[in-house]
Order: C-alpha cells, then sequence, then structure tokens
DNA sequence: CACGAATCCTATTTGTTCTATGGATTATTT
DNA sequence: AAATAATCCATAGAACAAATAGGATTCGTG
C-alpha cells in the first residue's frame, strides 16, 4: 500500500512551491536540486500535474513551472490520484470498472471483500480528499516552529 | 493502492473456511475449485498464512487446511498485512524502518508528507484491524438475504 | 513396511510496473 | 540568430506480481 516515488517527488515539488513565498515560478533544476529530486525524472512528473491541472508552465528565458491553483485549492488526494489512479483497494471499486465487477469475482452482489473495501476506500479518501496543500504545509512549518522553541528552551 | 492477488485469494480462501458449518478441514483442491483460484498459487498462499498462525493443516490422507483461530479472532489487517508488509503508505512509517527515515527524505522531523500519511495510516488501521473475518461473512451473509428477500417480494 | 494422499519446499518463467536516463524537438525571450 | 527552457519520445534496468513445475517430505492405512 506504498505510494510510489513520484508521487513522494511530485507532493514535494508542489509543497516546494506552495512554501515559496518570494518567487512565483521555478525551473525545474532548481526544484529537482531543492528537493534532491533526479531532474529527469521530475520533468515527466511536472509534466503529468500541468495535464492534471494542478501546474502551469512556460517555456524560454524566464519560464518554467509554477501552481496552477492555490494551495488550498489542491487536495493531497488529487496528488495521489495523478499518479496512483483512484485509490480503489480492489478492481470493482475503480471507477475504470464503471460498476463492473473484478475479473476473478464470482458473486459481485455479496462480495464480502468489497463490502470491507468500500469501507477502507471511503477511510482513504475521507483524509485525502479533505486535506490540501497548503494545510500540508502548514503542518510542516508547525513542527518546524515547535522544534525551534525546543532549541530555546535548551539553550 | 491496490491490493495484491495473494490478498484477495487468502481472504477468499479464508471466508469461505470461516463459512463452512458441515465440514472444518478441506484440501487444496478443494479450496481452489470452490473460489476459482490457481491450485499451486494458492498452495503457497495458504502456507504463508499458515506460518502466521491464521491457518493450521495436516498432512496425509485426510489432513487439509482449517482455521488456526476463530474467524472472530481474525482480522483483515491481520490477513492482509501477511502479503503486503505493514500497511505504512511511506517507508518511514513502516515497521521495518524502525523509527527511521525515508532513504530520500531531507527533514524526517518536518516532513508534511510523513505528517498526513500518518493520518492516512490510521485511518486504514481503523477499519482493517477492527474488523474481523466473522463480520466480513456476516456482512456477505446480510447482502445475500437482501436479495433473497427482494426475489421474494418481485414474485 | 509399502503405498498413496496430501502438504511442503525450491526454483523458474513470464509479464508488468517503477525508476530513471538520453537525445531530439519546440517555444520564448533577447 | 542565439540562448534558454520546457516538451516529447524512446528505452534500459530493476523490482515485483502471478503463475507454474517438479520434487521432497510427512502421514495414515492396509
Amino acid at each position: 500500500m506504498m505510494i510510489s516515488m513520484r508521487s513522494k517527488y511530485a507532493l514535494k515539488a508542489l509543497a516546494f512551491l506552495a512554501r515559496s513565498k518570494e518567487k512565483e515560478t521555478f525551473l525545474i533544476a532548481e526544484l529537482a536540486e531543492a528537493e534532491h529530486i533526479p531532474k529527469k525524472f521530475l520533468e515527466a512528473i511536472l509534466l503529468t500535474l500541468k495535464s492534471q491541472g494542478i501546474l502551469a508552465s512556460r517555456k524560454g528565458p524566464g519560464g518554467g513551472y509554477s501552481l496552477a491553483k492555490a494551495p488550498a485549492a489542491i487536495t493531497i488526494g488529487s496528488i495521489i490520484r495523478t499518479f496512483e489512479g483512484d485509490m480503489a483497494p480492489v478492481h470493482c471499486l475503480s471507477e475504470q470498472a464503471r460498476g463492473g465487477e473484478c475479473p476473478e469475482c464470482i458473486d459481485h452482489a455479496t462480495c464480502g471483500i468489497r463490502l470491507v473495501m468500500t469501507d477502507v476506500h471511503q477511510a482513504l479518501a475521507s483524509v485525502l480528499d479533505v486535506v490540501t496543500l497548503a494545510e500540508m504545509v502548514e503542518r510542516s512549518d508547525f513542527e518546524r516552529q515547535k522544534l525551534s522553541r525546543q532549541l530555546d528552551y535548551s539553550i
């Protein structure tokens, strides 16, 4: 149930963009270096995020990538779905299989696995579709502040 | 985030055993045929479940597999963990990495991804560690009854 | 003890996905 | 035109998933 490196790198790059107040637009190379992501790999990831309307880009000198929406309007779920597909634990709950069954399913209507996995799917979505990129960055900042306070006390 | 065929097959076979009142012990071949699972593949799966203390087996004539505990004492989470590992969405939340970091992590303490994924992990566990094999079968039976009632009305 | 029933074990195959890279192309600014 | 930067295309290598093959081991029974 691990998320892929793609998703992680996407989250890192997007968080970096959301955190940056000074500048709006960054080069692939800048993002790659800042977050320690293989540049060529990140390139493909950013392109995918653009195709999903999460990022915007401009070519040529002065170009680069920037967020297409406010961080508060980007859910973590929408980012992860971009790379992991809908997060259905079983095929029959996937949107691609519109109301369809798992290939190996014997009795779709009474399948206990489907019934339980529906709850799992719901639990996942209830976190990922609610938390936004903005909140993720806020929580990170909050931890940072906590740490620096602890450092102050210890001095 | 899909579970593997292994996990699905395991759930199917275990549900079959939990549902069976007449008999306690079944041959691999019986389980394989009943649930449409490749026999050799199922063989390996059942062996793994045995190593986790979920199944018991006896060799030789009259042998076969049976549940090692009551269905109400087997959580769906324990079954899935057998094949998917702990269900940590990121490496740093896995038990193998005891308090460790993701290999690519820059600042573990303030990592926003980790903070959000902790919630995800929690949400997953809150379903899978609570629902048991017995409950899964009950829910399936309940759906079956609903359907047969609908059939009665329509006649 | 010998035989057959059944699980147990090791290895291999096959296909797919994940991670990553290289090289050529297109758009934009100066 | 020249430089800059994203874009597109192709593919290699590793890891993993699903399934299969073949034999080894254990157990009950005649």
